[in-house]
DNA sequence: ATAGTATATGCGGATATGCACAGATTCATA
DNA sequence: TATGAATCTGTGCATATCCGCATATACTAT
C-alpha cells in the first residue's frame, strides 16, 4: 500500500500537482518553459520534476541541452485513473489557466524572439 | 491549488488510504472496528481519522461511546474523483482485501461473543 | 580550450510529519 | 459518584520535506 500512497503524496504538493496537470495537458515540455508557466526559480521545477521522475509519474527525453518532460505511461490502474482526475478536474482551475497562459508565452533564453 | 494538493497530501500515508478506501468499500465505521480491521492501535487510527476530518474527507456521528465514522459527501469534482478512484482501484488490492477480512470479524470489547 | 545556456545537486536551516506512550475526555451503567 | 469502555490529545522524539543559495554538470558553439 506504501506504493500507491506514494504515488498520492508526490501529488500532493501545489508545484508537483501544477507541474504534471500542466503535462498532462500540454504534453512534453522542457524545464525552463515549465518554470516560465509557474513564474518559479528552474531550480525549484527541477527539483520537483526529479522528485515526480523517480516516483515513475514523468519521464524524460534529452534534446541537446534541453530536458523535455512528458507523463510516463501510467504504471498500474490507480495511476492511469489519477491521470484521467487531473486531466478531467484540474485543467480548468483558475491556477492552471494562468499557468497555461503563461506557457504558451514562454521562451527559453536561446529561443526569445 | 494548494486546497487540491492537500486532498492528495491527506491521502499520501498508508494508513490514511487503507481507512478511506475501506469506508468507501464498507460504509459508516466505528474506530475500534477500524482499529481491529488495519490491525493498528485505536490512539493510531484516532489520529488519522482527525487529520482525514480536518481535511472535509471523513465525517463522524456519535452513538453513545461509539463515533461512527464515514466518507464525506465529496466537495467538488476532484474530491468526487478520487473518491471513485479509490473503490474502483483499490478495492481488489491485497492490503484493503485482508484489511476488509479483519474487518468483518472486527469486534468491540463491548460486542465480542 | 572558452564561454554561455540549460539543468541538476549538495548543503544548511526552518518547518512539518508520524510515532509511541501516557493521560485526559466522553459516555453508559451500576 | 464510581467504574469501565471507547475515543481523543499533549508531549517528546526521530525523521522527512521544502526552500534558497551556491555550485556542479552537460551540452553547444565559437
Amino acid at each position: 500500500m506504501q506504493n500507491e500512497a506514494d504515488l498520492f503524496k508526490v501529488l500532493g504538493e501545489p508545484t508537483r500537482l501544477r507541474l504534471v496537470t500542466l503535462l498532462a495537458v500540454e504534453g512534453e515540455t522542457c524545464v525552463c518553459h515549465l518554470a516560465g508557466a509557474l513564474d518559479e526559480p528552474d531550480f525549484k521545477i527541477s527539483r520537483h520534476l526529479a522528485i515526480l521522475r523517480s516516483a515513475g509519474v514523468v519521464e524524460t527525453r534529452r534534446e541537446g541541452t534541453w530536458m523535455y518532460y512528458s507523463l510516463a505511461k501510467p504504471k498500474g490502474r490507480l495511476a492511469e485513473c489519477l491521470q484521467a482526475c487531473l486531466r478531467d478536474c484540474l485543467q480548468e482551475h483558475r491556477t492552471v489557466k494562468r499557468d497555461l497562459k503563461r506557457l504558451s508565452k514562454a521562451s527559453c533564453q536561446t529561443t526569445e524572439g
